[in-house]
DNA sequence: CAGTGGTCTAGACCACGCT
DNA sequence: GCGTGGTCTAGACCACTGT
């Protein structure tokens, strides 16, 4: 009974919580070590297992701790941080120019964002035409009362079986129809993107992300395997061309990452 | 009865966790509208009111419904987005030259970014040199060894008395010793961080933003007034001068925003 | 098999918001 | 005062992991 809870300073729970923090945060509970059971906090705490269940539950959705039924509850661990940079359109562009588009190494933004070689990348495809949502008419500047026709291509991107990040991305279907890139069989495709786009003759002058954040769906729980108390970053593209990226956008894409122990960089420059 | 759970298909609070916000999704639940109380769904679905709470708490933590004591729970409604700009340094940047650097108007990046004016921009500030943290360290390209001391400025920043984002921002002690700058009472700078540096005489060239996101600490979520299953967005910010922003940093930030309805905006150039 | 966390019941009292 | 969600008890059985 060393930590017997103060009836006046709040509820058992939060005080449990704060402690077990602190117990962390201060390396008595190292990353990946295993965190006492319920029954002992039930004996140290003196209460009952719902409120050990309470305080334990807030860790979880902090992203400080996860659970597994018959092992045990553990201080969750930190990889290194996986760097994705905004800088990685210019590199798939500098290597079209040195290569040509129709046949680039086989290598994208995202096969070295994640450090892997080209047999190490799989990705789930399905391909439709569709009306232009609501979102993606605004990223395409249609207008979206239009309904014009997008080609909406959604992957699932693996890294050694593992899943990365899932997108959506649409092009106006005029601008693809009858070429190879509304072939799924075609992706994925080597050099990414600006490569597919340069064989239309289609070259990229700027892109604009936009970054947000928010806890997944269930669906993007599942399909990305995120634990409990991990948020996904969105990045919301579009890619532009003309002088100064004044012509109207040629691509529109919804990314989904696991926002675990994953960076986005940009650099602003001043001239 | 309407809903009876099936006792084959999991969990009873998952299945009452899918069907509320399958309602929500759906539009019958609205955003701001009340949802039915835990004595309601007890009676709807015929469980326990410990299963009702495991439900609700769900969609809590995934940030669709928030609670309030007394009055009941609620679909969580989505104001419009707040865009932050990286583009915001090239104004910040236009106007030190057009007007000069010791007497820039009234406004900085958080005013534009918060649409809000001189007088309703209010912000907390704490100054102390310390000796570099090891994350800073790296920002700046010092030696973690060395412990080199650093101006360490902690800030909350409220917009019309609301908190919208804290930071901590460093520069090199001996860049700032004895100058305006190290004078909490000059804050908040008109003309903000760049025109700051440029009564210095130092005129930034470069800006390194680092994106991320996890669940913010107790401490956050209370100065920030965080909602349950809200994320933060951490933007690591470092800034350089130099021609090709070659030279070393000159100053290094973390700031920490809440992410609901916010979005980071940047443009990636390719000539 | 014992030990772990996951699900669930049937209660109780408290704190808060409103009328 | 009454209805709301918040905290808490003392149990029970289940599902999974390891010996």
């Amino acid at each position: 009974m060393a930590h017997v809870v103060d009836p006046t300073s709040g509820p058992a729970y939060q005080q449990i919580a704060d402690e077990l923090r602190r117990r962390i945060r201060s390396g008595a509970f190292a990353p990946g070590s295993k965190l006492p059971t319920e029954v002992e906090l039930i004996r140290e705490f003196d209460v009952s297992r719902v409120v050990v269940r309470l305080a334990v539950g807030e860790l979880r959705a902090e992203g400080l701790i996860y659970s597994r039924q018959g092992k045990g509850t553990f201080v969750r661990e930190h990889g290194p941080v996986r760097r994705i940079a905004g800088d990685r359109y210019r590199h798939d562009l500098a290597q079209i120019k040195r290569y040509g588009a129709p046949d680039p190494p086989k290598g994208t933004s995202f096969t070295r964002d994640h450090g892997i070689t080209w047999d190490q990348y799989r990705l789930d495809k399905d391909f439709q035409v569709v009306s232009a949502p609501r979102e993606v008419a605004e990223l395409l500047d249609l207008d979206p009362e239009l309904g014009t026709k997008v080609l909406q291509r959604r992957f699932v991107f693996y890294a050694n079986d593992r899943a990365q990040q899932m997108s959506w991305s649409y092009y106006p279907f005029d601008l693809v129809r009858d070429t190879p890139v509304a072939d799924p069989t075609n992706e994925p495709w080597p050099g990414g993107n600006l490569a597919q786009l340069a064989t239309l003759g289609i070259f990229i002058t700027r892109v604009e992300e936009s970054v947000r954040s928010r806890m997944p769906t269930p669906d993007e729980r599942r399909t990305l395997n995120i634990a409990e108390g991990v948020p996904v970053l969105l990045v919301a593209r579009r890619m532009l061309t003309g002088p100064e990226g004044d012509r109207p956008p040629v691509e529109a894409a919804n990314i989904v990452i696991p926002a675990a122990d994953t960076a986005l960089d940009y650099t602003i420059d001043l001239e």
